[in-house]
DNA sequence: TCTGGGGTCCTAGGACCC
DNA sequence: TCTGGGGTCCTAGGACCC
């Protein structure tokens, strides 16, 4: 998908269409997750901080990322590729490798791009966006190729030509390249792909470690044999939250520690999956991260277990010049959801009793078996419930006189709207109070209307006139860079620590 | 006002075991 | 009689990706 998340919104807001739209957190420490094509521009890029963004482009839109409506957006895109072929590997919400051959499409060029141009066409009509299309004989030139294909195109490389295509790229180019590894590279007076490959894999080696140089070799040489693999489990489980300012009371730090190791186990359990080992991050006032691990006797999905351990971790590190960051996550996953609970402690106690006789096995399984319930108390919610309301801006509303809008900004105890829906023409502007009870948070809209949209059946048949009404992408630059978002796909967590307390504004 | 959040994979050293 | 040679597991850190 071409600009992902910038181009949801842009379907999304009529009021957006044709103008820079960023993407990303508010907050003062916040980074750009996906820049429109109107701001890239301006130099606005992924990843970059919004600070400098907002110097780049003061007038653009800047929204909080609705992750709900992206993967609405997603599923339907991903539903089309489950069409061609039992093989499609997600990448993450906007991205995904498909086997064709999997699927049975003829190893020709000709079929190839057909079946690209019908699933474009087939893409807007689903979901009112456009994405493109790279065709190759192997992910990584298929990659390649849908990055030169982007905005809203399609690009076949052909068998035979891999090598006078890549040759003069840069190495950036290849995946798995990135600052550190060009930078030693360029140290070696290797910058393009071409001279990469006439370094040879011995020096490569030499340069880069075993793996990572044998496996560099393979890919400036063009060849790439990786399969497309469909769902892969996951192997391990975070959350994390950078603070506004940072965290110096050790009685705070402590307090976000148990709550980030609660939001984490929540997710595991959402999973159906329990961990042995336990993770705790911190990144300090000047940026440097420090990772602390234990591994459990048996994998749990205890929060009280969880909370202790991560608790331990932080017993030895020290905070007290201050902490950005602080995260819990959990490997060393394994299936299996609450009714093995016995079978778990049973576990934990054979280890333990193998390991360290009978006492110490007692202390064990009430460890891992965990003292029922108190701990569950915790995981209902320990954020949520009865805060004052957060108007972010992009986030949908609805107006109990003025129907359904949008958040545009707020602050010193007013909200601003607009009001405008995905098929309206763009909307009016109102401000309220920050508690007028007549507003009220309100669900994404879909990007096109239900009728229209209601395309499990292919809506190709109707044409392409459909997207029409969507002002097309314009003034766009091929040459501002990677498309891609900087969005993990994944629940960002609710209630984040960000932006607490400030009022956060935009001007679109 | 520099630098998010969720992941994967690799390396390297020490413990431990046969 | 200085110091074997694997293997696996654990911990910590770092590069990279979206």
């Amino acid at each position: 998908m071409d600009a992902f998340y910038a181009s949801a919104e842009q379907a999304a807001k009529p009021s957006l269409r044709g103008k820079p739209v960023i993407v990303g957190g508010l907050g003062p420490r916040g980074v750009v997750a996906t820049a429109s094509y109107e701001a890239r521009v301006f130099g606005v890029h992924s990843a970059m901080a919004m600070a400098q963004a907002r110097r780049l482009c003061p007038n653009a839109a800047y929204l909080t990322p609705r992750f709900s409506l992206y993967r609405q957006v997603s599923d339907r895109a991903m539903a089309l590729l489950a069409t061609l072929s039992p093989l499609v590997e997600p990448l993450s919400l906007d991205e995904a490798f498909v086997d064709l051959e999997a699927g049975g499409v003829p190893a020709t060029a000709e079929a190839a791009r057909a079946v690209g141009e019908r699933l474009r066409a087939d893409i807007v009509a689903a979901t009112g966006l456009t994405g493109s299309v790279g065709l190759a004989g192997s992910k990584m030139l298929a990659k390649i190729a849908s990055e030169r294909a982007k905005p809203d195109g399609l690009v076949l490389i052909e068998p035979g030509t891999e090598w006078e295509l890549l040759g003069p790229l840069t190495v950036r180019t290849l995946p798995g390249v990135g600052p550190a590894t060009a930078e030693a590279l360029r140290r070696a007076g290797i910058t393009t792909v071409a001279e990469t490959r006439e370094a040879g894999e011995e020096e490569l080696v030499r340069l880069l470690g075993k793996a990572h140089g044998a496996s560099l070799y393979v890919m400036a040489c063009g060849q790439d044999d990786r399969p497309v693999v469909a769902e892969r489990d996951a192997k391990s489980v975070s959350v994390e939250d950078t603070y506004d300012v940072d965290l110096t009371d050790r009685t705070r730090v402590q307090l976000e520690v148990a709550r980030l190791a609660d939001r984490c186990v929540r997710r595991l359990r959402g999973a159906g999956r329990s961990g042995r080992t336990v993770v705790l991050k911190v990144r300090r006032y000047d940026f440097s991260t420090l990772t602390r691990s234990e591994t459990l006797r048996g994998p749990t999905d205890d929060p009280a277990v969880v909370r202790e351990a991560a608790a331990r971790l932080l017993e030895g590190v020290d905070t007290t010049a201050g902490v950005r960051l602080l995260g819990v996550g959990v490997s060393g996953l394994a299936d299996y959801t609450q009714e093995d609970l016995f079978a778990q402690a049973a576990q934990a106690a054979q280890a333990a009793h193998e390991a360290q006789g009978a006492q110490e096995a007692a202390e064990g399984t009430g460890e891992a078996g965990g003292a029922p319930e108190p701990a569950l108390a915790a995981l209902e919610d320990d954020e949520g419930a009865d805060r004052p309301r957060r108007w972010l801006p992009g986030c949908d509303v609805r107006h109990a006189e003025f129907g359904a809008g949008w958040v545009q900004g707020s602050g010193v105890g007013r909200v601003t709207v607009r009001f405008e829906e995905p098929w309206s023409r763009p909307g009016r502007v109102r401000t309220f109070a920050v508690d007028d009870p007549a507003l009220e948070p309100a669900d994404p809209l879909p990007l096109l209307r239900p009728a229209e949209s209601d395309a499990d059946a292919p809506a190709r048949e109707k044409g392409q006139g459909e997207g029409q009404d969507r002002g097309p992408h314009q003034d766009l630059d091929q040459d501002q860079g990677s498309d891609h978002d900087q969005g993990s796909g994944h629940d960002p967590g609710s209630g984040r620590g960000l932006h607490q307390g400030q009022p956060v504004t935009s001007r679109p």
